[in-house]
DNA sequence: GCTTTTGCTTAACAATTTGATAATATTTAA
DNA sequence: TTAAATATTATCAAATTGTTAAGCAAAAGC
């Protein structure tokens, strides 16, 4: 579930429209954050950082175009994947020809699976990070396909060693502690032994067959290449 | 980055615009020609014959509008894809209403974002409305008929098992969460069993005699050659 | 209208993989 | 050196998926 590292905001007066909308997005594994007017969505937007958001045109104070004005303005959203909301009654050539900073735009009444499909295909054609491959040196880690490229070889591995991976591999150099390493592959509320982690960075080193994690004493490790 | 099998031609008289949109598409797989003004880009389009066309209305000598006119005339480009730059300052009514023989217009100046977008969503409207079949490797899965067809035979999967694999085969490589394999198969609402999916996907490796779906225990399923 | 077939789901059980632990060996830093 | 931390290994329980058969409802034949 938690497999999509993407934040959206979505904001909308209607709370019915926000819960339905944020219902399918994370039940596709994304992480949902909900305003309910222009503002609101400014503010979560720099707090949260979404990397989409979904704007109702017609809202109350400041219109979703507006926001989307506003939100363009500042250097850290020229980047972030922007999408109106609006009925089909609204739907002007303004917003059909997109000259308003914003990607795309969806019609109300919302199909679950248009809004997901929709959703899934702008973070794959448009986002820059285009594929959710993390490339550290030769090695290749592949979300998506949840498998490990070395050299051009396939590795697998099982959900937690990839996960623990994933995770090391995610920040080269930053040494985890064994509570970080717990806290973001085991979750908060499993309470595994000591050695649990030694056990799978093992099978890590063992699998890849290439010393790229380095235990840092009394601390904790960190993947280097 | 996946290769396009697509051919753009972009006429415009300033080279750094005709640069700054080759940049964009070429990083998307796409082939791209490039014209100064309306006579070049006719030879090119004869040369080359594109599938896609974007004309500068502004150039000198005959204007983007003139040079549709004509190309239409042929019939060699009754079914190309032509599209319209324009400045703010010159979106007429005219290249609004898209009477012009033209298909969809962009506005300078052109956020990298929405152009690559937009000739995306138009390369897929037509793609779709061509061809319903999905190719993967040797599997043909023609959504229209409702039937697969591998290395010529035709396979008859039932509607469940046909949705599932042409989920699966949507996006080969993707691992699909069983959560998202029941939201896009079996919709929100319906609630099924953990072993319904399984029973499924046997289904479909039973007729289909042939590896093509690899079971990622703990996450999903995926579609692979 | 009745029977047969087909498709879908479930239940029960088998098979497999994964992950955690314990026991032991080894390394490291003070 | 020595206590603490980590590595290694084997083992076992739990989680997950595979398989099969059976039940039922809807569709298709007769």
């Amino acid at each position: 579930m938690e497999l999509k590292n993407k934040k959206i905001l979505i904001a909308d007066d209607e709370p019915d429209i926000l819960e339905i909308i944020r219902f399918n997005l994370e039940a596709e594994g994304y992480t949902v954050f909900t305003a309910k007017n222009g503002d609101e969505a400014i503010m979560e937007a720099k707090k949260n950082l979404p990397d989409l958001i979904m704007l109702d045109v017609m809202m109350p104070g400041k219109t979703g175009i507006e926001t989307c004005n506003l939100l363009r303005l500042n250097p850290a959203f020229t980047d972030t994947i922007i999408i109106f909301l609006t009925a089909l009654s609204d739907e002007t050539t303004e917003i059909k020809g997109l000259e308003t900073g914003a990607d795309d735009y969806l019609t109300k009444p919302i199909s679950p699976k248009v809004l997901v499909s929709k959703i899934n295909s702008l973070f794959r054609r448009i986002s820059k990070e285009d594929s959710p491959v993390l490339h550290a040196g030769e090695l290749q880690i592949d979300r998506e396909r949840y498998i490990i490229i070395y050299k051009g070889e396939d590795i697998i591995l099982a959900r937690k060693e990839f996960e623990l991976l994933a995770l090391l591999a995610s920040r080269p150099g930053k040494v985890f502690l064994r509570n970080e390493i717990l806290n973001q592959v085991w979750g908060t509320e499993v309470i595994v032994g000591d050695r649990t982690i030694d056990v799978h960075i093992r099978k890590i080193r063992q699998k890849l067959q290439l010393d790229c994690i380095t235990t840092v004493k009394g601390v904790g490790y960190k993947f280097d290449l």
